[in-house]
DNA sequence: ACTGCTCTTGACCATTTGATCAAGAATTAT
DNA sequence: ATAATTCTTGATCAAATGGTCAAGAGCAGT
């Protein structure tokens, strides 16, 4: 009996290194076009293999788009989960900002794949961010409160003040041409963490 | 002589509001799907004209979308433009952080459009970017810087200012599938506001 | 009413693009 | 070594899509 078109089961390392290397050259495309502007041949060019050998390993483009989201979904949300309610409440918020500006500078790429995702409506990433991503901010948001209660930070929206951080940091990966463009040269990663450190902190002393 | 495929150089009523017609539909679905992501069968549907008739006002599809950013370039800049040297640097810039987050409120899709134009690198509106809008900032920081220099704000660096501002209130238009999804509930406009000003202005007392 | 221009559209075309297939090459297991 | 499985690809397909064309309908000025 034939195996007819049964995806194979077990992980060769050949298939570790292939679909690293298509994930790869995927980042590049989709954050670069969107789901709509990537083409299949465009990422197998990219990862240096032909096209039905990328599909060899991945199905659909969806199903490359998915994975590529997945796999970068919880590296997201590593940083705010280290928010530590035991600690000195401006200090932990600076180290917050501060990996999610280190973040946005280091791989914008991964930035820029979801916030195209999102700015579409987020149809592939509506389950995550109604369940996890809501979970993780509702429980940081209730330390803030509890910061604020015990007179340690400055009273302000727990949840605004999350997207204001969110806001700002992407913004940097996200918006870099126009960043560039207005700057009228590129811009210094480290002058920029220190200014957002600035703004977004000041305001929270009590 | 035949007057061969010469577009008609004056603007009748029709197509006054056919092009109205048109590029009403085209903020509806570009800032939908992105450029690429758009079809012109779509717009066609949604201004509800045949695809032949729509090609007869924009011979492209990439004029439609030109057509479209430069049609809402210039409101964009309004009100930072409307930033007085004069008035009271505080309430300056509640007024501009007010009006940023009404425009996010009343016409997110415009937001949107600008957003995925410049995640995916700002083809087609590079000039404006590095021409009028680093131009009129240049200028803005210039009043911003004064009213540092004369005591009457926080030192911080008016272009990160300036970007922290654009961020925060965009936010809210851009990403706001993932706002609702975190809130569990749309997001109160108003309530979105008053925090926001609080976030940012709070620091910039002197 | 006639004339010339503007407006509208069904049919059509070429290209792009996601996806398939069959067949052979390479690798792994026995 | 040999069989079984995994990997690779040229050729090909069907659908989607941006855009064209020719011909007719509508409208304005005379």
């Amino acid at each position: 009996m034939p195996q007819l078109k049964t995806k194979p089961l077990v992980n060769t390392r050949i298939q570790a290194r292939n679909k690293e290397l298509i994930l790869d050259a995927a980042l590049d495309i989709f954050s670069a076009f969107g789901f709509r502007g990537a083409t299949v041949d465009q990422i197998a060019a990219k990862s240096e293999m032909s096209k039905p050998n990328l599909l060899y390993y991945f199905r659909r483009k969806e199903d490359i788009y998915v994975a590529l989201l997945e796999h970068t979904l919880s590296d997201w949300l590593e940083p705010l989960r280290e928010l530590n309610p035991a600690g000195d409440p401006l200090s932990e918020l600076a180290r917050y900002i501060s990996a999610k500006m280190q973040m946005s500078d280091a791989n914008p790429k991964a930035s820029r794949l979801f916030a195209n995702e999102i700015l579409h409506g987020a149809p592939m990433i509506e389950k995550f961010l109604k369940g996890p991503l809501r979970q993780l901010v509702a429980e940081k948001a209730q330390v803030i409160q509890s910061w604020i209660a015990a007179g340690k930070l400055a009273p302000v929206d727990p949840y605004h003040l999350i997207f204001a951080i969110w806001a700002v940091t992407q913004h940097y990966a996200d918006f870099s041409v126009q960043v560039d463009a207005v700057l009228g040269r590129r811009e210094d990663a480290k002058a920029a963490q220190k200014a957002v450190l600035e703004i977004l902190l000041r305001g929270l002393k009590v």
